[in-house]
DNA sequence: GCTATAATCTCTAGTCACTAGAGCATCAAG
DNA sequence: CTTGATGCTCTAGTGACTAGAGATTATAGC
């Protein structure tokens, strides 16, 4: 049985976020010792890794509540498992696509600026005020 | 000069968003009619603009706030306004080297799954559950 | 047994950048 | 003159925590 403080530990979740879990009731509710503190049992480590280690990878509580859901059904889950990652990837997939675009703005922002030797009008700024200047097409 | 409606439209920055902009001090307050609404000034157009140019590129609000006075001072603003600007484009490549670290765990995962037809134990669930599996190695 | 310090508890509020909604006043068009 | 759009203020909600106050309890050294 573990206190809150070797749960953090064995984790590396922290305590306030630990309890917060709890309390979303993404973490069971523990036993509680006489003087009302929280006793783990060896499952939550697990439970709680598989948590840490989704968020890690990006995916929102609500996605990592039906992973877990997926996790305690028996039966076939797996090409439920599997649409949420594949779901997740592809919005991975976007949001890299969207850094680049930005990526390749900013870059060439500052490369007109120091072409330009900085003397009259910065052009960062003028980049900035003038949406016409950008070369990326969404929305 | 404009009403709240009209700017937003100018601009294609939601009403709501603007008084927010308002009350936070990253847009000065216009002047009232008689009956107290809103009436701006055409700079408030160039102001709002770039404003959410640089929330489109990703910069924050404290950054908008310091591009913005870096606007209105006069001198040699360019190595401030550059600093500011390539601090933020080192930022963007951490994220995307981080996220493409995700993308291919996740990758890897769903591809392990794909092989494994799936039938006894998701695979998807398993690398989750397990730190060991992962291959990425920031933090 | 005593004391110091570390760990734990609950509760509230703050973060960021908005978004949503209630409930009211006012404006422009037909 | 009525209708519907637009505007106003204010409060609360979002997601995923984080920070702090103030109280209690556990542990280690003496």
């Amino acid at each position: 049985m573990f206190g809150i403080g070797d749960l953090s530990r064995a984790t590396e979740v922290k305590v306030p976020t630990i309890r917060y879990y709890e309390e979303i009731g993404l973490l069971p509710a523990p036993v509680r010792t006489a003087s009302n503190r929280r006793r783990y049992p060896p499952e939550a480590v697990q439970r709680l890794r598989f948590i840490r280690h989704a968020r890690e990878l990006g995916f929102d509580i609500s996605a990592i509540r039906d992973l877990l859901s997926l996790k305690t059904d028996d039966g076939p889950s797996c090409h439920q498992a599997d649409a949420i990652a594949r779901a997740h990837l592809e919005q991975i997939d976007r949001r890299i696509e969207r850094l680049s675009a930005l990526r390749d703005e900013i870059g060439q922002m500052l490369a007109d600026c120091a072409s330009r030797a900085c003397d009259d009008q910065c052009r960062v700024l003028e980049v900035l005020s003038d949406h016409g200047h950008c070369r990326h097409r969404e929305h």
